[in-house]
DNA sequence: CTAAAAGGGGACTAATATGGTACTGTTTAA
DNA sequence: TTAAACAGTACCATATTAGTCCCCTTTTAG
């Protein structure tokens, strides 16, 4: 399967929620609200503000706000942000630091090509459409994984027998 | 990154090799062509064959052919049959033995209309036109990555210092 | 009929990437 | 000046991946 990390699914989250009450609101607020662990949501927003798609407020009365209109926000302004370009990376990936020159691995070329298309389709989907959609069902919603959550979803679910 | 795994990448490889000289190839003779491990271009071969992309003789004289033009395989295809179906998975990963309901999750209502999104334009690229880009550039192409490749390339590269 | 060549199908293992957490600043309002 | 909130970095456990190896079945050549 192609995958996104499920920092960025949580991204969304958290990005739906900013816009569902438009305020200044702090990490403890928004961990709450989206039933996310809260070092979690800090380290994200974090990665959010350096890519401008929220804006922070230090100081005692500080937190977060969108950065721009929720129509300006694209899930491709999101996921790079998150992850980093988009790109299906492979060869590629050891190349900054050595053979470098994309131009010239046509192995690049095959993919650049369904990187675009892939990238267009990002593109054209709003955080406002992905907000439009009803709230979170939090009883389908797992939860982040926490080693506890996993343990005991191990017993009662998974009836693998043991070898 | 959205990223698709090495497999994949191998697998276009593999089939772009085979559609250059149409006829039965052994597994040695590909892992030569396209200097990919024969282990691995064995294991992708099975799998490939499962989702009937190339079809497999057996015997002395056996040896792997396309399993239909190569306009008729899309990327999505490749993709999918060596990965599963195309999905950007969340928490719905889990829920195939615990709360399984989609439709009632609207986090997987996001994501369903992007897969969409995603999954049209990959099936849009047939196996024709990629392989219709010039051979690989082997000088750049940095082969599998083994044991002795990763530590080789340690050394002159990365000049992180060592902590 | 036998042996060798080739695919079928798992199982195992090392390496990597991810997600979650903690700790230590720095800023700012009360 | 103190507390609350963001900023940045570094760390660890786990999950996933890719690569390899093993034994089995099928099929053809001799």
């Amino acid at each position: 399967m192609i995958r996104i990390n499920r920092l960025t699914d949580y991204a969304v989250i958290v990005l739906a929620e900013m816009l569902r009450a438009e305020s200044l609101r702090t990490v403890p607020q928004l961990a709450a609200d989206t039933s996310l662990p809260a070092p979690t949501v800090a380290k994200l927003l974090k990665v959010l503000a350096h890519g401008r798609l929220v804006t922070s407020s230090r100081g005692a009365t500080g937190g977060y706000s969108l950065g721009r209109p929720a129509d300006a926000i694209s899930v491709a302004d999101i996921i790079e942000a998150v992850e980093g370009p988009i790109a299906i990376t492979m060869c590629v990936e050891d190349n900054d630091s050595c053979c470098g020159i994309e131009s010239l691995c046509s192995l690049h070329g095959h993919w650049t090509r369904i990187n675009q298309a892939i990238r267009r389709a990002l593109t054209e989907i709003s955080l406002t459409e992905l907000a439009r959609l009803p709230a979170f069902d939090m009883d389908c919603w797992p939860g982040p994984r926490t080693k506890e959550k996993v343990e005991a979803r191990k017993a009662p679910c998974k009836t693998k027998p043991a070898p």
